[in-house]
Parts: C-alpha cells; structure tokens; sequence
DNA sequence: TACCGATCTCACGGATTCCGTAGTTGTGAC
DNA sequence: GTCACAACTACGGAATCCGTGAGATCGGTA
C-alpha cells in the first residue's frame, strides 16, 4: 500500500468505471500498471468495486443499526452476524457496545424477526439496542478527497 | 424503480465495472438500454458506482460511530456533519439516539479534535457517545443477494 | 559479484466495450 | 385519431480492455 495505490483507489472511489488509462494518468503510471495494481488491490481484497445505494429508497422499508453486547468470546457472534445475509455492515468496538451490525429488511415483521429470533437468541448475546433509520442523510467513501 | 432496475444494480452490486452487454443478457434488456438506465440511477443519485475500502486496511489509524443526541431540529445538525470531509456517513435515526455520524480519521488526535472541536460544539448537539472501531468484520451492499 | 523476483514501461493486436445516433414501439392526454 | 414523450432496439466508429512478450530497473540475497 505506497502512495500511488492510495491514488488509484482515490481515483475510483470518485467513478469506479473510470478507464485504466486515465486513472493512470492522473497517478503517473502506464495503462498496464495501473490495470495490474486494480487487479491486486481486487484479489487482495482492499478495495472492492460496487454499486451502492441508499435501501430505503430502493423498496427496503426498515433498515436498522444495532448495539450489541456480548459475554465471553466476541468472535463466535461476529461470524454468525456476518454469515447473515440481512446484516450488511459488522465491526467490532470499543465503547458501550461490543459490535455494531447494521441490518436491511424488507418490512417491520422480517426486522422483527432478524432481531429477535436471530440475533438476540445467539449464544453469547447478552443485549441488543436498535437505532432504527428514519433517513439517510450522507453516504460517502472519498476519504481520498482531503 | 422497476423490478429490471433493480436486477440492474444487483448486477452491479457484484461486480461494478461488468460490461452493459453482460448485464442486459442477465435483465433481458439491450446494451443500449442498460446504458441509459445505469446513467439514469447515476443521475438520480439513485446508485453511486465506486472503490469501497476498509479505511483501518488503507492508512487511517481511526474511525469511530458517533451517536448523537440533539435538542430542537435535527436538520441543522445533520447539513453540519454531511459537511464534514471527516464524515463518511449520517443517518436519522429512531431509539436512545437522534443520528449516527461515521467518522473516518488519521490518528488519534485528529479524532479527539473532530469530536470536542467540531462535532461537540455544534449548536443542539447536547450529547454524545463515541464507539471506537477496533475492526471492521463485513461491508457488504450485496442486497440483491436474496 | 551474480542472481532472483517483483514491478514498471512500451508495444502490439484482436476482442470487447463504449457511446452517439437514428429509427421503432408503446402509452397516456386531449 | 394524433401528438408528445419515454423507453427500447439496431448499428457503426471510436475507445477500451486484456493478454502477451521483451527489456529496464531496483532491492534483497547467496
């Protein structure tokens, strides 16, 4: 991870169909270079490149962020999260919540039963809290911009 | 947003540079037609196509959900954050806390200042509590997947 | 010193993709 | 009916993608 990756990344973080020649550039490097470096950062999994959308504005009518505790071991209760195809974000924290696991669902009924019958009956779980979302107001990934 | 529209972006949620030609053979649209549709979200806001990174992986020592609670209108707090390029992400939200605010930083004294120096001091924010990310376990947008 | 592996440049050429445009179809309003 | 508009298809030229191979450079290492 040097600086020009950094600046690749920065480029398709900004348009992430952007054509390898002009990413190259705006980074210094040749075509091919910059077509070998993407691929890695892909195979390495550092970056991905996706579509993102706000599911609230898609037809997902609840989407929630939840605040877990846990006893014991975190890690059995983050792989059962992130095996979960409804919880699309999973991080481990340091603060009054052990983990933080963000959930999509198509209506109030499937939130309910992601939370209480999955989520709140795993081993180790101890509490949740939900933070249910009313609106999206920004969703960025250009850190780069600075 | 029509059921071919959104096997659009699940498409894209897979692989975001796929060739237009591949995803029509996958919604049974044309080449053509896919364009003006993918350029149509874009446009709309409706989708963003771009690297998505874990910003621990990439260099930034630091980065922390912050839960907020505002007294009086949400809204002015919420257009201050959306302004800050140390703020990749802010929701409204229902339960203990009014918003969720992700913050993305260089290290730990940049995060203190964004907190007490700018977030803190917001006129109406009259508390907050800061979840610290020890580590990111999924980050996925791959609704479609279902 | 000599060698190795990694990375870059440059070049190439064929397949694929992108993109503008022209023509067609379908639908709702009046 | 017909007019307007949105969405789709078809098509051709330009640009891009992608594998490939040769040669240069630069550590690290025996």
């Amino acid at each position: 991870m040097d600086a020009v990756s950094l600046a690749i990344i920065e480029q398709l973080q900004e348009d992430g169909r952007r054509p390898y020649a002009a990413i190259g550039k705006a980074v210094g490097l040749s075509e091919a270079a910059v077509r070998q470096r993407v691929q890695k950062l892909l195979d390495q999994g550092v970056m991905q490149i996706v579509a993102v959308t706000d599911p609230l504005t898609v037809g997902f009518r609840r989407q929630a962020m939840l605040g877990i505790n846990v006893e014991g071991d975190l890690d059995p209760v983050a792989e059962a999260l992130t095996a979960m195809d409804e919880v699309e974000y999973v991080v481990l924290t340091a603060g009054s919540f052990d983990l933080l696991a963000e959930v999509v669902c198509e209506d109030d009924d499937h939130l309910l039963e992601v939370i209480s019958k999955r989520i709140r009956t795993l081993p180790g779980v101890r509490s949740t809290e939900s933070f249910v979302y009313l609106k999206l107001k920004k969703q960025t990934y250009q850190w780069g911009s600075r």
